[in-house]
DNA sequence: AGCACGCCGACT
DNA sequence: GTCGGCGTGCTC
């Protein structure tokens, strides 16, 4: 008889060991795979260690629990390898999530499948060496260049390159036609991600362009690993493990002593923070800005009484200036002429709280920052970077008008009505108006034609929410607009400055290089001032960097932290107020227990947190904890049915 | 997460 | 009398 420890690949929680004992009558390898019963319902599980009963007996004796045997064998032979345990490992630790859930993220679709069967070749053989990592800052239309050069000092070896999401492939696939790399995506077939997956591990591969899942494939000589904007926020899973890709991508590119290249519009914090310490090197490529910018005050504009729809009286002229320049310039095929692109708010942004009769805004009394308006229970104002709360007021202690609006941003469909009616009142050009926003347009085919229609020569105007970064690489436009830039930060409080300057930089990958000396113009309407805006402008990442380094320091929020954000979700809200105030109270009892205190700070929470979805109600627990400090001591506390997210995206 | 056990309401 | 609601608790 023996005893085999395996990982079963399904949920556990956090608070019970991840590798559970059974017996089987004969011993089988690392990275075979059986079916156990686990809690009297069937499970895959990967065996992970065996051990003959008769030498171990006082071990097994002395555990509490009745051991099992297995249901049966799936797979004698091991079909799992050593470096596939080491990524999830690596997976559950860093982000404190289910053993068995990592496992599974780093198998391929074809996994037990009888008719792809996978031979285990032994990688990591190379012993990992501090290959230094580095970032380059540059534009996304330079970036296929900068790869190329890449390429060029890489002969002999396997390239990676990560990218947020599938619909930048087809711009790689054309750039790189001559090299012919293979695509990985989510879309990718069964059949075509085995023979990438045989093909990798053969090396008859050795360029991969894909998303996040090409991580997992089998290089047995990489050399490098690039990461596309390794800030964008598709490169945080939205399933658990809620791994950040480039981090991962980070940790695999040192696994195979490979290196690591970011490709970036701005050096983020934490990596210029890095670069402090020479852990990275970072060349700035980026040239200054190819437009006039203007940053419009919306509370001023709203003190002086100007706003009658989403855009301000400047932005309408920037608009108009623009698509007349075009015309009478007399219609030549020149496509990038008189063209508008207005960037719109994704839904689900709370707004602000404006008194429309005296302009007043509701600022919390400690940040002097624009609270929100958020929807619990009930109404109420919430400043989403102390997380102070207030009711929510019906008068203005301004000018004691009930006049009090909550302004959300526009959406699309809105500002498209606002420019027809400018249309109808003849002031604005009659020109195309496209709109392109998930309401409209269901699926790919439908946004291509957009895009297709908006390259034809001519003026028109593109109201598009946030999914048009996707196409920073082979649109222009002569000018671009933002009703409201706060809301592509939406929920980042703690990083909310840096989300403000990436998606400036951002937009400014939309405009032409060149307009014959005619400056092209980027027209950002905001409810926060933007922070060292000239610095921006000329690229001065010491300065912005020192800046709101500063800041994070000031309020422990990372990279001086790490963010834990647990959340929990029911119909009844009395219950979910009930489970998080019991939470709140295990966890602060535990930070004791565990002699941690100075290490973790769990944020006090009010009701008034509670967020409405769908009829169910979401709490939300923030925790920050010390980066010296290892979350899971800590983590095992939260009872069972919160959910963990480490280092989330949002705070909200 | 699933899935069983367990203890109270409307049904043949 | 029992079928079934979902609250609570456990998983080798």
């Amino acid at each position: 008889m023996h005893v085999l420890e395996v990982l079963p690949l399904s949920v556990l929680p956090p608070q019970v060991p991840q590798i559970l004992s059974y017996y089987h009558d004969s011993a089988l390898p690392k990275g075979a795979v059986v079916e156990v019963p686990l809690n009297s319902r069937p499970v895959t599980a990967v065996v992970i260690d065996s051990y003959n009963l008769d030498q171990q007996k006082i071990l097994v004796k002395k555990s509490l629990f009745q051991l099992k045997k297995i249901s049966r064998v799936l797979s004698a032979e091991p079909v799992i390898a050593e470096w596939q345990f080491k990524i999830a490992l690596w997976l559950a630790n860093r982000y404190v999530a289910p053993l068995g859930l990592c496992m599974k993220a780093v198998l391929p679709p074809f996994f037990l499948k009888p008719r792809y069967p996978v031979e285990l070749a032994t990688l990591f053989t190379v012993p990992p060496l501090g290959t230094p990592s580095s970032w380059i800052i540059t534009r996304a239309q330079d970036s296929a260049r900068h790869i190329k050069s890449l390429l060029k000092n890489e002969k002999t070896g396997q390239t990676l390159i990560i990218v947020p999401d599938g619909s930048y492939i087809s711009y790689f696939q054309s750039e790189f036609a001559d090299i012919k790399p293979a695509t990985l995506t989510s879309a990718t077939g069964i059949k075509e991600y085995y023979r990438i997956w045989k093909e990798v591990s053969s090396q008859s591969i050795q360029i991969v362009i894909g998303t996040r899942q090409a991580l997992f494939l089998p290089f047995s000589n990489l050399k490098k690993v690039i990461v596309i904007d390794p800030l964008h926020e598709f490169y945080k899973s939205d399933m658990s493990p809620k791994y950040w890709t480039p981090e991962l991508a980070e940790m695999i590119a040192t696994n195979h002593s490979a290196h690591f290249v970011a490709l970036s519009p701005i050096l983020g914090v934490v990596a210029y923070q890095k670069s402090l310490q020479s852990e990275i090197k970072v060349s700035d490529a980026m040239k200054s800005w190819p437009a006039k910018i203007s940053v419009i005050d919306l509370a001023a504009e709203f003190k002086q009484g100007y706003i009658v729809g989403a855009l301000t009286p400047e932005a309408r002229d920037v608009m108009r200036e623009t698509l007349r320049n075009s015309s009478t310039r007399g219609g030549s095929a020149d496509s990038g002429k008189g063209k508008v692109l207005i960037v719109s708010a994704r839904r689900g942004y709370s707004g602000i709280l404006l008194c429309q009769r005296c302009g007043y805004s509701f600022k919390c009394p400690d940040c002097d920052l624009p609270m929100r308006v958020h929807q619990g229970v009930t109404l109420s104002l919430l400043c989403h970077h102390c997380n102070r709360t207030q009711p929510y007021p019906y008068a203005c202690p301004n000018c004691h008008s009930s006049q009090v609006k909550a302004t959300g941003p526009a959406g699309g469909q809105k500002i498209f009505e606002e420019l027809q009616k400018m249309i109808t009142f003849g002031q604005l050009d009659r020109v195309p108006i496209l709109l392109m926003d998930a309401d409209v347009t269901q699926n790919q085919t439908e946004e291509d034609e957009i895009i297709t229609e908006i390259k034809k020569p001519g003026p028109s105007i593109l109201i598009a929410t946030q999914k048009i970064f996707s196409y920073a690489y082979d649109l222009k436009f002569d000018a671009v607009i933002i009703p409201q830039l706060d809301a592509l930060a939406v929920g980042s409080d703690f990083q909310t400055t840096e989300r403000l300057w990436y998606h400036l930089e951002k937009l400014a990958d939309f405009l032409p290089a060149d307009r014959h000396g005619e400056p092209s113009q980027i027209v950002a309407q905001t409810f926060n001032q933007i922070e060292l805006l000239p610095e921006l402008a000329r690229h001065d990442y010491t300065r912005l960097c020192d800046f709101e380094l500063s800041a994070r320091k000031a309020f422990w929020y990372p990279p001086f932290s790490r963010i834990v954000k647990l959340t929990y979700t029911h119909a009844d809200h009395r219950k979910v107020i009930a489970s998080a105030r019991s939470a709140v109270e295990k966890l602060k009892m535990a930070s004791i227990h565990i002699q941690a205190q100075d290490k973790i700070k769990i944020t006090d929470t009010s009701p008034l947190f509670l967020k409405k979805e769908r009829g169910r109600f979401t709490y939300t627990i923030i925790i920050k904890i010390s980066p010296d400090f290892p979350p899971r001591d800590l983590l095992r506390y939260v009872p069972t049915q919160w959910l963990i997210d480490l280092d989330p995206r949002t705070t909200n």
